[in-house]
DNA sequence: ATGGATGATTAGCG
DNA sequence: CGCTAATCATCCAT
């Protein structure tokens, strides 16, 4: 008798005392309550398991009895007492709570990872969060580049919490399953209505959710350290290295008439860039490349408004890059005179000087009229020829020659329908710092 | 501390 | 959609 003993203690425990599972359940303490997810995940597993088996035993073993017990001739009798005690002690389970409102914390949690996406629909487009921060800058698509390392972290998240969230639901379900039918069970010795099942469910669904919330908690701890982390760094300014700038100031200024890079121009800066960067939070090529375009939107502007104060670095790298223009260009424009455009630098029809800019440059000019139809070739001269120019104005002094404001301003450019200039190039050239400044600066 | 340089963001345009 | 222009925010040399 001693196994029925048991089971009814163990269930008498567990219905009179409504709260009381909490004990049950800590009756193995593992790692006791220090055990962060994991050590609680590890106890409940354990103690579902030791539930299991343990009655599931006590059940096989004391079926026989049972059912002795059962058909004893005394045991309506003794039914019959048990209702009539419970009847005088029932009242005090009655006084349990009992709806609890929906705690305003749950409520809380609940909301924030549904608008983090975390517990909404699965997989869809993107986070709810990234999209609403997509949705800040008007553009989805490009700012949804930028947030794909924060997105994946996201889902990985996700991940793990919609499988946590499963296993204890399962894990509940089993407990309440294998508790009702005990329950069930046991309602043939022993005297439970319905109702007193029902509220047993409830309970041992709080406290179920209630682990639930320290998931849900943790994971929005999680979500929340994540944008710190990443929407905040975002933020941050980050500083291209030395390298990295070089690199696009020296596409930028020989590119100066059109210093509007093509995708894969930019993907190929981005890559050069991010070889020499190595930043921090190694950002991946997309990221890279929306740099870059950054980089140039920037730099076309501050450049556009104060060329003067450019006109030193302009010069600098149009130097830089002089010698190979120079053979580049002197390749293009023999190739395409005399006809078509195939691999205009092939670079062996020899070296080209330059003594003769000036009627090298008025070729350049028209060719670049004619380039800039549309041709590619015509694109590349183009840069050379941008190229060109600085070494020109700077060396020759060719603005003069041509009227002054021919100088290496987007002037130019404007003609060729570039990149329009806003400024009058006359309020360029003619306060003292144009010309002046050209000529003077023999910079290194 | 401070001001300029510069990367990032955003509204608005075509 | 990509760009410009304006602006914000941060870095960095002084």
């Amino acid at each position: 008798m001693d196994e029925q003993a048991r089971i009814m203690q163990a269930l008498g425990g567990v219905s009179l005392a409504g709260h009381s599972i909490q004990g049950g359940m800590a009756l193995p303490p593992p790692h006791g309550h220090d055990g962060i997810d994991d050590g609680r995940k590890q106890d409940i597993g354990d103690i579902l398991h030791q539930i299991m088996t343990i009655t599931d035993q006590s059940l096989d073993e004391a079926q026989a009895k049972k059912h002795g017990l059962n058909c004893h001739r005394m045991k309506p009798a003794l039914f019959s007492v048990l209702c009539e005690i419970k009847e005088k002690t029932g009242l005090s389970i009655r006084g349990a709570q009992e709806e609890d409102p929906p705690d305003p914390q749950l409520m809380r949690l609940d909301n924030m990872l549904l608008a983090e996406g975390v517990s909404g629909p699965e997989k869809g487009g993107g986070s709810a969060a990234a999209a609403a921060a997509a949705a800040a800058s008007g553009g989805a698509s490009d700012n949804s580049i930028e947030h794909s390392d924060y997105r994946a972290k996201l889902t990985q998240i996700r991940q793990i919490y919609h499988t946590e969230l499963e296993k204890y639901e399962q894990a509940c379900n089993e407990f309440t399953t294998h508790v009702m039918n005990l329950l069930r069970e046991q309602s043939r010795t022993r005297p439970i209505s319905p109702k007193e099942i029902e509220r047993m469910v409830g309970i041992i669904h709080r406290k179920f959710s209630s682990i639930q919330m320290q998931l849900k908690q943790s994971t929005c701890e999680a979500v929340m350290i994540l944008r710190s982390r990443f929407l905040d760094a975002r933020r941050k300014r980050r500083n291209f290295s030395k390298q990295a700038t070089e690199i696009l100031n020296e596409y930028f200024y020989s590119h100066l008439s059109n210093p509007y890079p093509s995708e894969e121009a930019k993907e190929e800066l981005a890559k050069k860039c991010s070889i020499t960067v190595s930043q921090v939070g190694a950002a991946s090529l997309s990221q890279m490349q929306w740099l870059v375009s950054n980089w140039f939107g920037n730099k076309r502007i501050r450049y556009k408004k104060n060329i003067g104060k450019f006109q030193e670095e302009a010069n600098l790298y149009a130097a830089k890059t002089a010698v190979t223009a120079a053979h580049a260009v002197a390749a293009a424009v023999q190739n395409s005179q005399t006809n078509s455009p195939t691999t205009p630098n092939s670079g062996s029809s020899g070296s080209f000087n330059l003594p003769n800019s000036g009627d090298m440059f008025l070729s350049m000019q028209s060719l670049n009229g004619d380039s800039y139809q549309g041709a590619q070739v015509g694109a590349n001269v183009q840069s050379q020829v941008d190229t060109l120019r600085h070494v020109i104005s700077q060396t020759a002094g060719y603005s003069e020659a041509l009227g002054g404001n021919t100088m290496y301003s987007p002037h130019g450019l404007n003609a060729n329908g570039g990149w329009h200039d806003t400024t009058t190039p006359s309020a360029v050239i003619s306060p003292t710092e144009g010309p002046g400044s050209v000529h003077s600066d023999t910079s290194n």
